[in-house]
DNA sequence: GATGAAACGTTGTGGTT
DNA sequence: AACCACAACGTTTCATC
């Protein structure tokens, strides 16, 4: 990771459909330079993905919200296996603390929310925080000096 | 918002740098035509970004965290101001309950958490959760039926 | 939306340091 | 090992229908 790649992923941050010559006139490579490194980032893991980001408002989606759970004895696992069946979720990690398990969901409406939460409450308890605004979305990654 | 332009988001969202003309392939249409439903998508606000996923863990960041935010009064406001610096946040929401905010983070280790923390408990009470693994990450959204 | 043509981008080969 | 140059091929981007 030299100074060239992080030029790289700051163009493909901003932008991940921009042509790898656009990006080698920016960075002072030609395109199939700029075209290996990416290869090479994304072997070694670092580019994990380009990714189209929706407006889920727009499709449909008027709800947002992160809802935790705290998953009862021997609920944990089932939890883990049909969690990846709700297209409810966006996001899901398992975390430290007084709960297990954190959700980022996005739902139609207010019924839609109550149904989900019926859902959820056979595998732990739950708490629901409504999305109000976003103050940063997907941030970019910089450099960061050791 | 056709059959065919989800046929479309379907494949931008599993890879944004597809072609239009491999999209066109798919879904039965000529480039230039993909093209336009695409740019007519992005007008509406339908797709908002290209954005290039990158692996944190790969960069330096050794360390994920959610942190929740109860802002003290009057301090909401410098809080939402100062946020967008903080080079440490992915993601920020205002959201509804005892906290006012909730926030992803990425840290280099313990001491950058400890710091990062030192930081925020000038603007209110945190809790902080650390990200143990991810079980879904950024899931695609589908068409739902209204 | 399709077509067709020109501009542009991608991708492989071979050569340079 | 990383890059450049060049050429063949595919894609984008117009115009026009």
């Amino acid at each position: 990771m030299d100074e060239l790649n992080w030029k790289i992923l700051a163009c493909l941050q901003v932008n991940a459909r921009e042509s790898f010559s656009s990006i080698g006139r920016k960075v002072g490579l030609t395109s199939p330079a700029v075209k290996e490194r990416v290869a090479k980032m994304q072997d070694a893991g670092i580019i994990q993905d380009f990714k189209t980001v929706v407006s889920h408002t727009h499709l449909g989606f008027q709800l947002r919200a992160i809802i935790t759970l705290r998953a009862f004895v021997g609920k944990l696992k089932p939890f883990l296996e049909h969690v990846k069946n709700f297209d409810e979720v966006l996001n899901c990690y398992r975390i430290t603390g007084n709960e297990n398990i954190i959700m980022e969901v996005v739902l139609q409406n207010q019924s839609h929310l109550e149904k989900f939460i019926d859902t959820l409450i056979t595998y732990g308890e739950t708490r629901t925080h409504i999305i109000l605004s976003n103050v940063i979305s997907n941030a970019q990654v910089k450099k960061v000096n050791k």
